[in-house]
DNA sequence: TATGAATGAGCCTTCATTCAT
DNA sequence: CATGAATGAAGGCTCATTCAT
């Protein structure tokens, strides 16, 4: 329940500002991912959240500043890499059915690395209103913007004559969904890996829009 | 709980009769599904489920015995009616890739109708746990059934030869996660009926799936 | 629940150590035995406990877990020095009525020094059935050991021909009743100490089975 | 829970005011002391109160008007025979002695009786405060006038020369608390019956008060 | 008489947060 | 940095009681 934290006294003694601050912030935010992920943010409270990383109710107000901005941390925590890497596949410029199988890969592994984080997200968002409504916009901006890759490769390969969609919009609604669902019953431990998953259902789809 | 008492409706006496008491719950049931929906259950107290049904606290005990309890109810409004048309969609013997366009669209207006009720099931059945299990046993089962119908259907599709699946339980993962994702973001003023959006994804999905 | 962390009080670092906390809780303990004595345990409100010790709500839970673990504590509080008291009495090895002349003075003066506590025994002890059981059967298990002991010396003093009594049960039992009944009328501030009263009950008592 | 109440359909037909109410009433008075007895009078609901009635929370009022009325109807039960019997002992004018064990028969049979109320009555007098203050002054005073029976008795005797006390208030306390905390431990099913314990008691204590 | 829906106050408890140490 | 005592609001729920039927 409140096991001896890890570090030794001696490396402890002052000084440094943030030494080890900064990984034991991140750690702490990966812990209450985990946690409101399996129980929901506002099932979770702040003991069980000591319980679970081993601080003190008061110790942890030094890293987290309040139980909100937790929610904060844990979004920025899987958007902002896969916002990067979905940039950097577009950038690429390869053919549109390649880019779409690299960005739903890139999604798909994202979501398996941080799956609390982002059934934390999926659940929460609307938790946030009260008046942070900036940072939030931030967040929410971030996924619309990965959206918005989606939707322009898949226009693009209409244009190129490789797709043929009587609803763009839809499909790509019905892209990200199959993907994004995987957050209910991906498991770490199944017997695909997430590019698996991705590339399986990249043959589902695009086969499905691909013109013949 | 609240089965009809004993006697014929002419020993019945005086007391306002049960006459109304189901449709008045049925109706609590629904609000506190929207309210649930938009704010999370643990985030919604009894208190604005009071102001929102116009009951006081106390009277809404009544109809509901305990704020978990209007889980399963809201569970039930919308998985019932689901299985059962699933069930005679899947009698009806069509031929596979008709029996998934059936399922699809029943699937897609049952969210579309009660996409509050689904948007609770699916953020919130992990807060069931304590000891009504056996109720909650019955809710999952028949999620679980309804997506054996899907797997059935799909497996009869590549034994008569029409459909073609290297993996047969990621094709109804990704069938299920385009539809059911919908929660997210299908609104009933869209420009999309339930069924456009069915056969958009049907179209889709069943063409990449499908022999040519 | 309370048992003093590991470190020594070298190690022991800031906010402000268990100094003092123990003997806070039986404070509390003991305002909350006079306020369920005189009012009893359900008819007593934590709002109630909460003005009679200054603490806020919430700050009362440090100290007393539940308002049933309260009861658990204000049991502890007077059987366990009496049951002390009785031991040792009872291993002095005197003649048997000094012997129960000491036994009921002990008795009576337990009974005097916390006769809140015992006011609360008597009325409360059918309130905990629920699960804690267990701690509820240590409390009987010394109830009935003192018992035992009232019952052990009346039968040593009938063996040694100093006692004649026909039902020594029911010997037990009134002995034990005028003194235990004394919880409804004792009053500190009474002409008579406890040891008064004991004595007087005694005389009435040990002469009435005494051998002539 | 809640079967069919006694009365056949015929003999309920208007009419006359109240054939049966009052041993109805009665009958609910005594099952409300017994609850009482058993779980105390602010643990008992009055949903418990009508399961164990049968009749429902509203027909419940027809009999008693409030909770608390309730307490005044189980007290008097118990009280009010007692006195009677008291005072037609003493006016036989029996010798002392003789007149306490007739007396102590009486109060053991009546506590044996009604045990419940008595039950009732010591744990929970205190209970009454509010206003209906002159209706609990009538059981108070009827409790102290069967005490001044006792203390009248016993100074009689010493007068007579039959006793000799040092503090004769004492000896009634003991007298009574003797007897009166049998509604801690006397079972109708024991082996002796409520005569046998009086004249035990009676044996123990008026041997150990009476001049040799 | 009897019902049971409804009330609204009040109950025990938990919570996120603060702050002296 | 860290502790843990303390706060005070709010939470879910139960209660005695009323009243239209």
């Amino acid at each position: 329940m409140s096991e001896e934290p890890t570090g030794s006294t001696v490396t402890r003694r002052a000084g440094r500002p943030r030494e080890g601050y900064e990984a034991r912030r991140q750690e702490i935010v990966d812990i209450a991912a985990r946690l409101f992920a399996e129980r929901g943010y506002h099932a979770t409270s702040l003991d069980e959240l000591s319980a679970a990383t081993g601080l003190q109710r008061g110790g942890l107000y030094h890293y987290i500043g309040s139980k909100e901005r937790l929610l904060f941390m844990i979004h920025e925590r899987f958007i902002e890499p896969l916002l990067a890497e979905a940039h950097a596949i577009e950038d690429r410029g390869d053919p549109p059915d390649a880019t779409l199988e690299n960005l739903a890969g890139a999604l798909m592994r994202d979501i398996a690395e941080y799956r609390d984080q982002v059934t934390v997200f999926l659940h929460e968002w609307r938790t946030i209103h009260p008046k942070d409504r900036e940072r939030a916009q931030a967040v929410m901006q971030a996924r619309r913007e990965f959206e918005a890759v989606i939707d322009r490769t898949l226009r693009r390969g209409v244009a190129q004559g490789v797709f043929e969609i009587p609803e763009s919009r839809l499909a790509t609604l019905g892209f990200l969904g199959m993907i994004n669902y995987s957050y209910q019953w991906y498991r770490r431990d199944a017997a695909w890996s997430a590019d698996d998953v991705a590339q399986a259902f990249c043959s589902f789809f695009l086969d499905g829009i691909r013109v013949r």
